[in-house]
Parts: structure tokens; C-alpha cells; sequence
DNA sequence: CTTTATGTTAGTAGCAGGTACTAAAATATA
DNA sequence: TATATTTTAGTACCTGCTACTAACATAAAG
């Protein structure tokens, strides 16, 4: 990164540690080309805790807060992808997934992981602006491992995708959806 | 905790950890009551490492995972609710909530939002069987409020839960959906 | 009972990634 | 040019270790 003034150093350093919070002082010196002094003045005055400190609070933080799903922003991992044309991606479920009461995989884990693949397979900046169709049909409990299988099935202007997405454990379909994305002017 | 023979101890200890994996050494040898050095071999043997580490990989994982949404398994506050009748929650959006390319919020915080609240205002344990009726009418974005209302609109049986609910930003309606809940056997 | 193996404890040097501090040099501003 | 702000340098010390050496305790085997 070439050289900056303070103040933009130091907007710059908050975000960086937000976004990564696992960078040593070393490192984000490199990144700012400054000395390590530097960064841990910056740090001071922000009151950014040390490194340490940082993945100690990232690794207790409490599950209270929403959070950011996942990397890559899909949900499960893709394992198979014709662009415009389908998908596969599969979610291992686990114990944190679960209702306590009942042990059943609350249901929005099911839908990211159908509504991040619809995402994937149209590789535009696109919004959902309908789903419909949707169905349950069996409970999914924790330790399963959930197969998504999208199919875009019509694609209108180059606006409107129509994605149907169905989710499987093993043979049995535990989830049907179909997405209509619309395009976004960006 | 008593002395034991290392056998046990092993066990004990690698069970500990997975448990808690935020203890140092120290504490570690307190609790078996056996030196730091034992502790510190007893790990080498188990191929447990310490501290630091462990605490990194629970940060990164932490980071990466698909994680539990909120607490009390509602997601959003609850604000209002009349038992197998009707329910009001909201959800403040931020920007961990949006796709970072679109900045529109993904769809499955509001999916888990309109979820949570069905599934609190049937005061049972239930699955989701159904959904029907889903419409994202307009994009929601960051900074907003999303207040979640919940209608009961036929209970069959005592089993089966016709559940409306309607999600507004101000007076724009955001997304509905009529949610089937079936009351499980436990 | 003594030898040998196994298990446990003690102590030291060194490391990573810092804090906390002092002091000097570089740069900007009045 | 003088003063203020910012940046760099360097040192001592901290935590929670690793890696190593050495001694001691206890149990099993001959």
C-alpha cells in the first residue's frame, strides 16, 4: 500500500483489522509501509487490542449475534457448477444448526444453503425477489449431509432467473424451492 | 480433581479440552493435580496443542462457520407476542448482513427472522413442514428496521399450524410467507 | 531385594507477539 | 526559523508456551 496521511492510516487500519482480524503488527506495517512502532500507536489510539487479544475475542464471541454466514458467501460448499445452467453444492449439518428442543435443523440453514447455491449459478449482481414453492418435507437432523441441486429453468430478458433449487440427504428430498432472481443495475 | 493413573488422565484431559479449550497449562495441572511438565507431556502425546493454537482454531473456525443466529433461537426481538395467535418481532440490518457486491441484505436473515418468530408463537415443539407464499418484494439494505408480524390462522388438530407472516421496512412490505408448523412427538 | 522401565517433576534457554516506556529523528505547521 | 506533530528506534519485561536436560518416584520383573 503506498503512503497515506494519519488519519486516513488509521480509518484504513480499523477496517483491515475488522475485516482480518488475524494480521500480526508486523504484517499490517508491510501493508501500511510503516514501522511496527507506528502500527501499535495507531493500534493504542484506537484502542484495537493486540493479536492475541483479537482471536481470543473472535474465538469466545457469543452466539448471540447475527453473523456473516460464510465465506465466499455460499452456504456449503460447491462441489459442481454449469454457469446459467446448475449447480451442486452439499452442507454438512451440525449440532449448532439444531433447534435444542427438538434436535431439527432450524430451517434457515436449509434455505441459505438453497438460496446461496441460486445465487452461485447466476453469476450476476442479482436480487431474490421471489421465492415460492417451498416445502419441508421431512425434518433434517444434525450430523446429515444435505445435497443441494439447482437447475436454472428459464431465464426472461436476461432479467428474471428462475432457479429451483432442491435439497436431499442421502435419496430423500427434504427441501424444494423455486427463486426467481431479477438483475441489478449496479 | 483426584490422582489418577495416567491412563485415565489421558482421557480425562483430551475430554477437558475439547470442552474447554481456552485452559493453559496451569490451569490444566491444578485441575489434575499432577505439574505443568506432566500436562505439558500428556499433550505432546495426544498431539494436543497448546493454548494459543487452540484458541486460533476455534477463532478461525468461528470465522468460517456457519453459526448459530441469535440468542434465545429467536432471530431479531421479540416485542410483542399472544400465545397461538399473533407475534411481533423486529431485526435491525447491518452491514454483516448483506451480500457485499449488491449491499441488498441476504435473504435468509429475513427467511430465519419470519421463521423464528412462527416458530415462537406456537408454544410447542414443532417442525416446519411447509412453506408457501414466499414474496421479497422490494431489496432490503443495511441500517434498516425490519419488524416481523406474525398472524395464527388455522390450527388443525392441534397438530398442524397455519402461520402468516409479513415483514415491512417502515410501510413497505418486504417479504411475506405462510408458514405450515406440525407439533412433533417428543 | 535389586535392577530396569515407566512416569513425574524441576529447571533452564529461547520464541512469538506483544506492552510500556524513553529517546531521537523526520516532517509538517505556524 | 521555531515549534508541534508524527514516526522510528531501542530496551526491558510479560505470557504461555517449546525444546531440552536432568533428577527423582514408583511399579514391575528378574
Amino acid at each position: 500500500m503506498p503512503k497515506m496521511v494519519k488519519k486516513e492510516r488509521l480509518i484504513k487500519l480499523s477496517e483491515e483489522i475488522v475485516e482480518n482480524p488475524f494480521l500480526r503488527d508486523e504484517e499490517l506495517s508491510e501493508l501500511f509501509s510503516v514501522s511496527i512502532q507506528t502500527i501499535r500507536l495507531d493500534r493504542m489510539s484506537l484502542n484495537i487490542p493486540e493479536l492475541r487479544e483479537r482471536v481470543k475475542s473472535v474465538a469466545t464471541e457469543q452466539h448471540d449475534k447475527v453473523k456473516t454466514l460464510s465465506r465466499g458467501e455460499i452456504v456449503g460448499e460447491l462441489i459442481d457448477l454449469q454457469l446459467n445452467m446448475s449447480g451442486i453444492s452439499f452442507l454438512e449439518t451440525d449440532k449448532d444448526m439444531v433447534f435444542s428442543k427438538t434436535q431439527i435443523v432450524k430451517g434457515h440453514y436449509i434455505f441459505a444453503l438453497a438460496e446461496s447455491l441460486a445465487m452461485a449459478v447466476i453469476d450476476a449482481p442479482v436480487a431474490i425477489t421471489g421465492v415460492a414453492n417451498i416445502k419441508y418435507t421431512v425434518p433434517v437432523f444434525a450430523e446429515q449431509r444435505l445435497v443441494a441441486k439447482a437447475q436454472v429453468t428459464r431465464i426472461r430478458d436476461e432479467k428474471e432467473y428462475y432457479v429451483h433449487v432442491k435439497v436431499a440427504v442421502k435419496d430423500d428430498q427434504v427441501f424444494r424451492s423455486k427463486f426467481i432472481l431479477t438483475a441489478i443495475d449496479v
